[in-house]
DNA sequence: TAGATTGTTAATCGATTAACAATC
DNA sequence: TAGATTGTTAATCGATTAACAATC
């Protein structure tokens, strides 16, 4: 289902066509912790606050702000409501956006029965698994466990623009061999595989081992 | 268990005391794809690849590598083994690093099973549950749920560098509470929970829809 | 040799930071 | 008002890139 353009509200007459790689992932950052931080009931965050979550610098991150607007309010702070959605107008991710996931394993119902996506407007609309014994199961209410043979009725339907791959690492390959050939250009890979893919696919890989060795590279110097 | 220091080969006279942020996110990065494309018996890799799988560009990839040592071979790329070696030296991250996982519901589980820590020199050495039925249960083999009590005997025997938080979002502060208390510094959080830890631990949240949501934006525009 | 790819330079661009006036 | 915090400037630092000689 698609409701065509998100309403636009008109954020500021001299924004750029297009985000710098580093502002819109600082953005992203941002939402995160203002969504989370509504959820709390908390109704003013300072860009000091904002730092400690995201560790982005505070007047790094009251500059990437003002690019936009004036959103805060000097002495108080930012409305966290209305800067989680001048946000979402800026990325231009106010809407919903449906997702497939494919491996209902332990990983798979996790991340089906994790709010992380629906929190930030993603929607799993299909859960896929190769295993026999798996199609029909219902996960989590809303979601019935379907063959991969399904895959491209569900993405010219559903209007996927997002894989994830939870599946193992050795069926990974497999899969996003599937999704490219059903169109999908966003791939998420939950595994340790390196995926072969066309240039024109993006591959993101979780790599949480990565953060911790990152981490764990400041904390022994 | 711990032997001590890990024996350091001389990697430059040249080398700085510590790496920026940014190269020593960079290298763990490479070091991810290495391992993985190690694992696939890949000998060479040039940097060119490397920038394909990592999406930091090959010029940048080179600088970094060349600050420490002349670990490429011209026309040929990098020995794929040799490079995993190396950069292991530069973060100084050899050795064996324990650490302790806090839920065993289906995410924990999915992360206990999965080799993704394993391949970085990251062992699960205890799981946690508050849940009394899964207490004694065991997982994997060589692990066992133990109840949250055993924590500060656990960090103080086992030299607990990190924990991992993968419980319901609701339990994740008395966890981390619980950590800070039995004197861990770094936490890896998979909750979309806020934590509020004193300014001396590091706090590291699992972001997948913030990823998706910055891989979104350049595929919307 | 011919082709490929590293190591390195030089030039540019964006990120980062401290500082502080403006103002809620 | 007094205190707090934004918005913005100016200066610095590091990241990024193209280009190419060196060399395997």
């Amino acid at each position: 289902m698609s409701f065509g353009e998100p309403p636009e509200g008109s954020i500021d007459e001299t924004s750029p066509e297009r985000l710098s790689l580093g502002v819109a992932g600082r953005l992203s950052r941002y939402l995160q912790v203002l969504t989370q931080a509504n959820k709390m009931g908390k109704e003013t965050i300072s860009s000091q606050e904002l730092a400690d979550y995201t560790h982005v610098n505070s007047t790094q991150i009251r500059r990437d702000l003002s690019g936009f607007g004036r959103f805060g309010k000097r002495g108080v702070g930012y409305n966290v409501d209305s800067l989680v959605r001048q946000i979402r107008k800026i990325l231009r991710t106010s809407g919903q956006h449906n997702i497939a996931l494919f491996g209902a394993g332990r990983l798979g119902q996790a991340i089906a029965g994790s709010e992380i996506f629906a929190d930030h407007g993603f929607r799993i609309v299909a859960l896929f698994d190769t295993d026999p014994r798996k199609i029909g199961k219902r996960v989590n209410e809303a979601l019935v466990v379907r063959p991969i043979e399904d895959l491209p009725q569900v993405v010219r339907e559903d209007d996927i623009v997002v894989g994830v791959i939870a599946v193992p690492a050795e069926a990974a390959q497999g899969v996003a061999d599937d999704l490219v050939a059903g169109g999908v250009t966003i791939i998420f890979n939950y595994t340790e595989a390196l995926l072969q893919v066309p240039p024109e696919v993006t591959v993101h890989t979780a790599s949480p081992a990565v953060d911790l060795l990152y981490a764990l590279y400041f904390y022994l110097s």
